[in-house]
DNA sequence: ATGTTTTTGGAATATTTTTTTCGTTTGTCG
DNA sequence: CGACAAACGAAAAAAATATTCCAAAAACAT
């Protein structure tokens, strides 16, 4: 037993405390440790025997580890992790109020609340069954062409990313006007196009739209409004909050994430 | 006990239940209906005994509900709450052999959730002031080089956007690893680099690193611990959530939109 | 190599949690 | 109003789960 400290009860803490505990460790229980930072919702909701058998252990050193950290024992480790699940989104909302109220001195806490809030709120907003069809249509198509400009080009640049990590073949169209058409030219039969704009648009943006929608081009829009230039196949919308004028870009970063992710499943799927 | 027909195993199907049931159930069974439809979380986590507690009721009518909708007992209903929650790739594919056609609201809501969650974990952990400090000395450099490779480069891309537009004078550093040292070459005496990489780290960004200390050259690393090979001038750490193995880039993309809107602010007052 | 300490895993035990039982209450219909 | 059935809750029984104990194995120092 280690224990005159008081264990962490916040699921930072615990992370924390985990890695800087990892170095002075025995073997076994580095494993375990590792297995947690890697496993966070097995470790908030498997059983104690079933963990053990997913990090290759037995509930003995499971719960060793437990009282390593200074906890009373594994009971009390899951709680962290547990409490991490919950709706914590309530104090975060409550907070949100507060912040609103004093005075908007610190900025990175309203540009995180700013992001936190386009997240949760897209959640509710958006229509996932078409989200879910342009994921799919991406994952049968030979090549997906990413579009994207000015404040958007980076949430093209990270889709461009995932899409390869996913093993979904992708090519990110150049910025320059010119050059941009004839690049999309070049695409296929049952090529894809994924274009991102909002509001100012980019007229790079709505031309390559346009041409995809004359070239008869599978295409999703993520958009801001249904009034949007952006008007051609799949149409998804996202409402980004904003700080100081700044519009965050949670949501579509989100997309991003979630379009890479489902078009990965349902090409697996497809495979079988 | 209903139970001729095999209950939901996922969570959508068995919200339906519930709605279609409600109607039909005698009153104690309705208030636990209600309460399961507004309590997922909780449904998924707590013990019988403090739902019981929870919802009004006792343990025994819990384990009644459950049986109404054809679950052999209160376990078993709990764990389709409880796969919900579970946002790993094993259960998803399992789930997806049952027939795919359920909807994706789950994983793209566990994104959302996971972004949210960095990025307010995110204002409890940063330091500020070297957050603060970092921007300032943006603000006076000649020219910020911006370093960021793989899963970073979005938000490299993305902070000089935000930097270009705030009239901070940035270049985004080429990936090519022999042609970027040769870039940063060229950087003044009064520049500044900034830097982003998280494990795995990528080689190119270290090299830079390294170049700028060798150099003398004033830097600002934004990286994901203490013992990061990301190594010179102020040191920023950002711990982001992951779903499925992939992290969100939340608390970095807030990173970025920090650094410029405070170095703008900076910037600006420097003038007067 | 040998004795000592630390770490580990299996089995026994203790605890918690779920499920069933059964007497009581509540509501309904003749 | 009274008989009957359905719904309910307290508490006992059963099952599942976490914790402790101890002997074997591994690591370490002499």
């Amino acid at each position: 037993m280690d224990g005159v400290s008081v264990p962490p009860q916040t699921y930072e803490g615990l992370i924390e405390l985990i890695t800087s505990s990892h170095d002075h460790m025995p073997k076994r229980l580095r494993d375990i440790a590792q297995f947690a930072l890697a496993n966070p919702e097995k470790m908030a909701l498997d059983t104690l025997a079933e963990l053990a058998d997913s990090a290759e252990t037995n509930p003995s050193t499971m719960v060793r580890f437990a009282k390593q950290l200074g906890y009373s024992g594994f009971s009390q480790l899951q709680n962290v992790f547990r409490d991490r699940l919950r709706g914590n989104w309530a104090s975060y909302e409550s907070r949100l109020t507060d912040l609103n109220d004093s005075s908007p001195e610190d900025i990175f806490d309203s540009i995180a609340m700013s992001a936190a809030r386009s997240a949760m709120a897209t959640r509710e907003n958006l229509n996932k069954a078409d989200a879910k069809a342009a994921a799919k249509r991406m994952a049968s198509a030979d090549v997906v062409w990413l579009a994207g400009s000015g404040r958007t080009e980076c949430v093209a640049t990270y889709l461009s990313y995932m899409l390869t990590r996913i093993g979904i073949m992708n090519r990110l169209i150049s910025l320059s006007p010119s050059q941009s058409l004839q690049e999309l030219s070049l695409a296929g039969e049952n090529d894809f196009l994924c274009a991102f704009s909002y509001m100012p648009y980019s007229d790079v943006t709505i031309a390559l739209v346009d041409a995809a929608r004359r070239r008869d081009l599978d295409c999703v829009c993520i958009t801001d409004t249904e009034v949007s230039p952006l008007n051609h196949g799949i149409r998804l919308f996202l409402k980004e909050e904003d700080y100081a004028g700044f519009r965050t870009l949670a949501a579509s970063m989100n997309m991003a994430q979630y379009l890479a992710i489902e078009a990965g499943i349902q090409k697996r799927s497809m495979k079988a």
